[in-house]
DNA sequence: GATTGTTATTGAAACGTTTCCAAAATGATG
DNA sequence: CATCATTTTGGAAACGTTTCAATAACAATC
């Protein structure tokens, strides 16, 4: 494998000015630039990425930090990020979080020591405190208050106008079914906004979280449906797609039909959601926006551009399905 | 941020010690360990990472090179790959090439001259010729004659589990759906299975592919349900669990019924598919144990070690649902 | 054809590690 | 205590790039 030194004596000239060639800079003579060319050409010289990072003492790699890969939501917003990266010339690290407050540290401490440009992250726990300034970071549906800036979709009104699709199809005994995550989590408003739709509305609302996150989901919903308020409810707000699918799945075994005697509005729009029957309405968060946002913020912020400490929030819409 | 020097003068010793001590190589005296640990302390230091990987001249950065992170298919596998690398220190980076034979050429050289520790490629095109030989890889579900080894499932016997399956249904004029890719994948082998089975079971089938995979979902199976077999087919085999789930969502704006009319098999059993309706029967690939192998194998040719040729195929398992 | 100003080029230094050879310390043996 | 074998240590060299101060080449002006 050849280097910038074999080049430069091949075309006869000092590295700086190969090294000038291959960064496309100014001030290189035509004439130089063509040898030098040639001398790359003939040699199949290709620059060392790895040499390079360690001289500017940075890499390309932008790490994303995530829950699960696996969940659909996360995937699609992978896919754009990973494809806005690339646009500009970045590559993207994965890591597989598991929500995990150790794995979350983990990584993070591990990133830095990579010295990636940056982190895109999505966590869940209150891992502030333990965060390395020196990288930049952006934060996607989750609030730090450190100058970390935060990308998310408009939760609130989302959870508004989830409760009013509710109204319209007529449910009047509405409940809110999640899971707790953070009580800094962006997606929290989904709630609030179902809350004060509802009291706006003057209806009667229940509000049914799980507080443990690795809790069965059969078991939760087993409570749902048996010790709570089995028959009066006539419309569910899920705090995501996949739990509206579960609930409508459980539902069913117990006899509720949706949307007959439920209806139901989840939260996300993932992409394959006409593939689950029946066809869930929901509240469409704008992923691809949402990703490429967030990488236009951290390369930014790697650039070197003030940090925006603002919350930046993309407008939500309903999509309605057969569950309404 | 302090370096190995800091270090080696506060401790009062050489580099060459200090670094020996970070690696956990033998030959200190723990004296001297100990000595070097506090200064480690004390200044703070972690190792560069970047110019560790610059003196190697190698990474920890494994990639994985796919058509798109969105499938769930691949997000599956990905997750348990990333799972795996991390167990064994190495990253994971994500590369979505569309399935276009540009884009993968692109990545595998971007990758080459990033200069990775290995590929795990998942790809579509006939790219044999142009692979950097140096950067060692291991191909999923595609085979290339070069020494890049291959984990793929037993695609042929399920093939014919399928269309076994679909026989003990009570399905005497099955259809193998599915886009062509390329030759070399694995993947075919589905249809192989399906279409020796069902000879065996001396059984008229049908096989509708469709050879442009960027053409419209609805034209293909409009294609189907109107130019061909509409009323003659009682049983489809799809060549994966997506297509399947579009092929019933589409049969039943014809008023095909599923199962009544067709009986439907899918394949890679992806998890979410509870949440389909109706559940769908499948062939279900181990992804864990494929992403595990896949990733073991890499990480033994990475080390050195020399590349076994073979094909490794793992056992696939019929799951049965609500459409046989 | 000096003089000055501008532009192009050179090559050493530096980035932080690992590795390796030589040297020093230690231990064992006679 | 001298000798040899072994273990431990020190520090220079090397990895391939970028950068920068110094120099060379060229152009323009008087």
């Amino acid at each position: 494998m050849s280097n910038l030194k074999d080049v430069a004596e091949l075309a006869g000239v000092g590295v700086g000015t190969v090294s000038r060639v291959i960064n496309n800079q100014p001030s290189v003579k035509p004439k130089t630039r063509e040898k030098v060319l040639a001398a790359i050409k003939q040699l199949n010289y290709v620059p060392n990425e790895i040499a390079r990072n360690f001289k500017m003492q940075k890499s390309n790699l932008v790490a994303l930090l995530l829950p699960s890969i696996w969940n659909p939501f996360f995937s699609e917003l992978a896919y754009y990020i990973e494809d806005e990266l690339d646009r500009e010339g970045y590559k993207l690290i994965l890591c597989n979080s598991g929500g995990k407050p150790a794995k979350e540290l983990y990584y993070f401490d591990m990133l830095s020591q990579n010295k990636v440009a940056g982190v895109l992250g999505i966590t869940y726990n209150d891992i502030e405190s333990s965060l390395d300034t020196e990288i930049p970071i952006v934060s996607i549906d989750r609030h730090f208050s450190k100058s970390v800036p935060c990308v998310t979709s408009d939760n609130y009104t989302g959870g508004r106008i989830a409760m009013r699709e509710l109204y319209k199809a007529g449910v009047r005994k509405p409940a809110f079914l999640g899971v707790v995550t953070s009580v800094f989590s962006e997606t929290m408003l989904r709630k609030k906004g179902f809350i004060d739709e509802a009291e706006s509305l003057g209806l009667d609302y229940i509000v049914y979280e799980e507080p443990d996150p690795v809790m069965d989901d059969l078991k939760y919903f087993g409570n749902f449906f048996k010790v709570r308020e089995r028959r009066e409810v006539d419309g569910v707000f899920a705090i995501t797609d996949l739990f509206a699918a579960k609930y409508i799945d459980q539902a069913q075994k117990y006899g509720i039909r949706v949307p007959q005697d439920v209806k139901v509005v989840g939260f996300d729009g993932i992409q394959d959601s006409t593939l689950f029957h029946p066809i869930l309405s929901t509240i469409r968060q704008p992923v691809e926006e949402m990703a490429r946002t967030s990488v236009r913020l951290l390369l930014n912020q790697i650039a070197g551009a003030a940090v925006s400490l603002e919350t930046i929030r993309i407008p939500v819409q309903f999509r309605p399905g057969e569950t309404t």
